[in-house]
DNA sequence: GTGCGAAATGTTATAATGTATCTTTCCTGT
DNA sequence: ACAGGAAAGATACATTATAACATTTCGCAC
């Protein structure tokens, strides 16, 4: 881990919502008062994915930080369209389905990616969404 | 359906994998021997998306044809990274489960997304992938 | 300390994907 | 024929991501 990194994973947390990678680098950009090209906060996506830390969220070209590092978790993610808020859930089962589906197709899987998208409580309350 | 709508479904179709946006106009391009802009296929493609009878695989920025366009159908995708090929299954199941922790959340779902990225049973056979 | 090698980062350019905007075409109802 | 409206054409541009190569940093053997 190292300072990049740990400057970009902040960030991550900090926005509290799927957070673009040009984003990140105006963000970065602005904290370190110097320019920052795209291959460095994309190769500090990169490792902080591989390390569980990070997870893309497909559906939004975002990225978003892991709740739950320490364990091998299910991407699964509600994504509220209002706030761009993510909430990151375990449901077990879900794993548990597909991989039963899996294995009926002879499917050999290697990454799951379940996106849910729609209006979180919070903004469904407020109104529009 | 218009005449270039269906040619683009025609061309999902004939394909047989998750094709880009880009080879559908290259694609396009060839067959009517024209120029034909990223606005008209991209077009056609939101068209066939609103009717059911395509789906936008996230993972891959590329697009299939669904295998049930006459149901509401799930969107649940096992995608072989080593042809490309993507197979498209009807799981009640696992939007019974996204229901039920998007409930519990109270979010309101508009759409669900679950791909499977991995090794197909041919490709696995075949050796590589 | 010095030099070496590997990993990380910087820099520049460019590829790949997707949209905004305006114009033109063509069908349809009157 | 003519007006209205949907679809498509055309151009430019925005956004997202990567390739290629140079430079820096830092541990480590000597």
């Amino acid at each position: 881990m190292t300072e990049l990194r740990r400057r970009v994973l902040e960030l991550l947390w900090a926005s509290g919502r799927a957070t673009g990678a040009y984003e990140l680098i105006e963000a970065v950009k602005l904290r370190d008062s110097r320019p920052v090209g795209p291959p460095t906060v994309y190769r500090a996506l990169e490792f902080l994915m591989a390390q569980g830390l990070v997870s893309r969220i497909e559906s939004l070209n975002a990225y978003v930080p892991c709740a739950h590092p320490e364990r091998d978790h299910d991407c699964l993610f509600f994504i509220c369209s209002g706030c761009r808020a993510s909430v990151e859930l375990e449901d077990p089962r879900i794993g548990g389905l597909l991989a039963e589906d899996a294995a009926v197709l002879g499917f050999v899987a290697t990454r799951r990616m379940v996106e849910v998208q729609g209006t979180c409580a919070q903004c469904a309350e407020a109104g529009a969404a």
